[in-house]
DNA sequence: TATGAATGAGTGTTCATTCAT
DNA sequence: GATGAATGAACACTCATTCAT
């Protein structure tokens, strides 16, 4: 049984990443339970408490999520990888669950969900390194602006309701911003 | 006594600002009357659901915004007005409440919230456009992504945890990419 | 202002009734004040609580009834008089209001509404009795067992959804069975 | 826990025919769920609506009652079996939740209550046309007078205060009209 | 004396969490 | 280990009643 256990769990977090992603924290549990095809009660062996089930897809969210960064740090062309990593992380709301993090208690939420959003940064921070060192960035910007303008357009990009051409105008904004050498 | 009345609504109001600053448009109504120094079932006598009360807060909280935003329209120094607005804007979290109008559903939210909104954009918009013509930003920015800009990071700046100076370098970038000539 | 309180309590009276005869005593108070036109502490000022309200709403429906019933007994034709008072006291729903003194508590109804009611009673008695000697109704019906079945079928006309002719077609046996002269 | 399930379901139903047919469908659901043993939410994990409670309640009481009409229908003595009916439905105050359906705006109350009250209806047609084939009742007598008839006399033994004989003299009264050979 | 604002208990309903099967 | 029924605390909202003007 300790196969249809872990095939349990991933269904459920799996839903838990649909639902939460679409209602935020507000999302129900058995929603994603239904979602999920499983039990009330199977959730709650899994992650005993709400904000543990939270926690465990705002994680499996953001590993993906750094794997997918990792892969264009990977690839021949740092400029162009810098680009897309931006456009591709805003543009699809990438972060999208940040939001859910945001809601209860804020600030109050688990170290390790801030520790897997810390290995995306970590990801975003090695893109960020060689579009740098081949002069596509400015070389005094920090990881910490670059990533917070992007989970912040990222954020908005799913939060509010924006047409696409004015999100990426946007974009090019914080992209020539980057680029200028003066700070 | 209309006058207490006046004051309560007042107090109602303020208390809303802040519950639902705080934990968006989940905040319960009681908080909100607690917070106010008032019964429940006063609450509702001044505002009829609780959609009624977000969208009076909402409405207070932009239309004071607007205000503000026009009396710097009205200064002297159209660059070091619009240097000021963004600033101001992002730093304080101005638009936090943008985060509850978003939650229920969005296209579902009170057309006069939006309309108080779009007050704050136009007001902004001015700025912005005196900006433009003392060239202190580029001819070519529309209001559209400028806002979009603004209200990202001002949203990012109320709801996630952000050291002050990682903050100000991200706004650095957005004004530095605002400043260049080209698109 | 002795003048204008006795016109408010009218007013509120006949709101009154109008309002606990549509919906029962589940009817607000609220509503039968802005029915009158007056202030919610003005009906509070008459009537102490709902239930003297209801109480005196009551009282004044079936006073009303009382006397035109009397007048019927004043006529000329004792037949006529008595076939016109069961139709029409069960035609036009007239003892509606036993609904709402039926629902509070279930006979822990005031006294005042019940010799009020009873008051009624003693009228249609009086036309039964002329009938009675006129041979129009047997003698053997006492009054009890005819108020009954006005009462009933008054309150159902009141309270369900009855054709016109299926009413009518019941006052027939009623007044048919009535009309037998064995018991 | 399936078997518990049922159970429950039963004696909340058990709990709603009692409360509401005691104080119309103005009786809360919390008495309900007190009368039932169990807790709130217990009640509407059963019936997700108030509405669907009373709707249930209104079915099992009048499909009892359907049931019991029909066992006289199937009686050797159509004319004993008429008498036994008119009397048991009216002295037992057997349609009493009648009154709860028609409170709430009466036309908006479910189809299915209606529909099992037709059932109720239809099988007492069937006991009075067996009646009038005996002769026992006037052959000009339709179901829907004689049903109207009952549930008045039924619904005022079950919310007035009633002495045994006058009820039994008023029945006596309705059944001496239909028995007359003349409309 | 009339007003209408304020009150708090109560109602229907939802949801995270626990327990019996 | 999985299920789904049961739970009670919470929430939005209403209403009879009281109080300040």
């Amino acid at each position: 049984m300790r196969q249809d256990a872990q095939e349990n769990r991933e269904r459920i977090l799996a839903a838990a990443e649909e639902v939460f992603g679409a209602h935020g924290a507000a999302g129900s549990t058995e929603e994603v339970a239904r979602q999920a095809g499983v039990g009330i009660a199977t959730v709650f062996r899994h992650f005993p408490a709400k904000e543990d089930l939270v926690e465990a897809a705002l994680l499996r969210h953001f590993d993906g999520l750094a794997a997918r960064v990792r892969s264009l740090a990977a690839g021949p062309d740092p400029a162009a990888a810098w680009d897309t990593l931006v456009r591709t992380m805003i543009g699809t709301g990438a972060t999208k669950l940040t939001l859910a993090s945001a809601l209860p208690g804020s600030g109050g939420f688990p170290d390790r969900a801030v520790a897997a959003s810390n290995r995306v940064k970590t990801a975003v921070g090695e893109v960020l390194r060689q579009a740098q060192e081949h002069g596509a960035v400015r070389s005094s910007a920090t990881i910490e602006e670059v990533y917070l303008l992007i989970r912040a357009l990222s954020q908005a990009s799913a939060t509010m309701q924006i047409r696409r051409d004015t999100l990426d105008r946007a974009v090019d904004v914080v992209l020539a911003g980057l680029s200028q050498p003066a700070g």
